[in-house]
DNA sequence: ATGAAAGCGCTAACAT
DNA sequence: ATGTTAGCGCTTTCAT
């Protein structure tokens, strides 16, 4: 800028006008100004304004636990389209589910002064973002909460999902239905075996525990649980999965097998309807979880001091066929 | 760090020492410093830090056409990696295929000073972006190459992978094959169809323009499209789609129709091998074009120098049933 | 309409 | 081992 001003011979104040189109500046020396500016190649250093002006970097943070899982491409992209219509660019990062990828990710993107934080909570503990709280970091979490920390968090109503699934399954007339979910240590997946439990205890369903598998959504793993829950005298006659890595890893795994139970899987995925089977499922809405996270925590950043919400969005059953086969 | 000098009782430059693990302090006063630190929950400002030293940000510049599309998705996932790994966060947007919100972005990355750029270019004209280029930024290119702009540039082999598609369907005795493109004017689009000419001349085969269809993958065009090239005396028998967004939308209006052509699709996706008739693709890689142009982005941004290069990633055909059905 | 000076939060280069 | 000064590139405030 200094520079600017030098090939314009004005003072710097003036190339600052100039750039910010500021009034108090004649045609003619702005002209001459925007001259100088393209000659030299001149671009405003954003880093240097934003320290100057104190407050707002334009910028907020997206931790996520992956971002080429399409759940979270697609909560990503409203987060994305939220911010630039609030004149913000996103930071995005991808925990892989390690608590301390996320934390460093966190606290690298507060380093830098996000205006706020949007966080899919991995870590057991948030108490390393107290201080950015308190420092007034506006922070919204999302899909999960967090462990002891009052933000605004916007959930996916899992328990009344499962139920429904679930409800589904029980109103087609099954009575043994498995449950095969992920590490019981994530949010989503306590919550929606919750909701699998409730559902057969309404129904009056005693749930024989080798039905129930609570692991990583891998091929082995997964082919051992649906080999205890379809072998013996009382096989379970359906399935519900409890996200759609595990739905994708039971149905490769299903596909070989003469006789397939009816599966509700729990998330919505692509070419479902599609299948030779067509896959009942439980639906998400992550473009709507990642538009009201983002609008959340703008309202929040434009100083909205109400108590903190919790906001849960409602699942849709869609039925494809696989959650219709006769028992 | 004023601050935390104050109740420390040092000067502000011991702050600074004990934040950045700089030698020179005693273990004592280290701790006091700590102590303060903690009571205030001071975090050290990085934009400032960075404006101060001058020169990198840690921060590189993604911009793509939309991260909800699994291809892109896998690729943002692979250059967060790379960038983690160089210590370097990164800024993500989608352009949505519109070019002036790809000159935005890239822009506005920019102006807050990103050490490097990649992009997908969608605009035709890449002017905007030789001030960047001649301030230092580094740049590099993804998926599509930047017209008159010599940077990196990271592609899959378009041509080469669409001649073994289709090559592929040639020996399988196919002689009328249809073409499912996508917008001309997408340089991949192009690039691929390019190939379909190239392995039909090379077969001896003339095309009919009726069975060529280069068009957004809007349902009711490939349904139109699929009805010429299906009806009438003498239908194609095989069909090649041109992305992954294309095949998905054909199989679908395939899905009811009693007689299936063949097909291959450019570029694999998630349940293909699940599907009534599984699908033979032509395979990219997706998180190997994103972790070679982050590598190269990381090279030029170390001081590089060699003449920009062009790499083209090489294709894998997988067969799984759809490209060899009977004709 | 224009410019000079001060200062945002930090670090580099010198003191002490 | 610690403090002081200057200055990164910009905006704010106050002069002219």
């Amino acid at each position: 800028m200094k520079d600017v001003a030098a090939v314009a011979g004005v003072g710097f104040k003036t190339v600052s006008r100039v750039v910010n189109g500021e009034p108090g500046v004649s045609e003619e020396t702005a002209t001459r100004v925007r001259a100088a500016i393209a000659e030299l190649g001149f671009r405003r250093n954003d880093g240097a304004r934003l320290l100057r002006q104190g407050n707002r970097t334009s910028c907020v943070g997206l931790v996520l636990e992956d971002v080429s899982d399409p759940f979270y491409a697609q909560l990503s992209r409203a987060v994305q389209d939220v911010a630039r219509a609030h004149g913000s660019l996103v930071l995005t990062g991808s925990s892989a589910a390690d608590p301390l990828r996320e934390q460093e990710l966190a606290t690298d993107f507060c380093a830098r002064r996000v205006d706020g934080l949007i966080v899919v909570p991995t870590a057991a503990d948030h108490g390393y973002l107290e201080p950015e709280l308190a420092a007034g970091t506006a922070v919204v979490s999302v899909d999960r909460p967090f462990a002891g920390l009052a933000v605004d968090t916007v959930l996916t109503d899992n328990v009344g999902g499962t139920v429904d699934g679930v409800g589904h399954l029980l109103r087609q007339g099954h009575r043994r239905i498995g449950y095969l979910g992920d590490s019981p240590d994530i949010f989503t997946a306590a919550q929606r075996l919750a909701g699998y439990r409730q559902a057969m205890a309404g129904a009056g369903c005693a749930v024989d525990e080798s039905w129930v598998s609570m692991a990583k959504p891998d091929p082995v793993g997964i082919r051992l649980a649906l080999h205890r829950m379809l072998a013996g005298e009382a096989p379970v006659t359906a399935l519900m999965c409890g996200n759609n890595r595990t739905t994708v890893t039971v149905l490769r795994e299903l596909a070989p097998l003469p006789h397939r139970p009816a599966l509700v899987g729990f998330d919505d995925f692509e070419l479902a309807d599609l299948l030779p089977v067509p896959v009942t499922v439980v639906a998400q809405d992550p473009i709507g979880m990642g538009r009201t996270a983002a609008e959340l925590l703008f309202r929040r950043m434009r100083g909205e001091t109400a108590a903190p919400q919790r906001i849960q969005l409602p699942t849709r059953l869609i039925l494809r066929g696989s959650g219709e086969l006769p028992l």
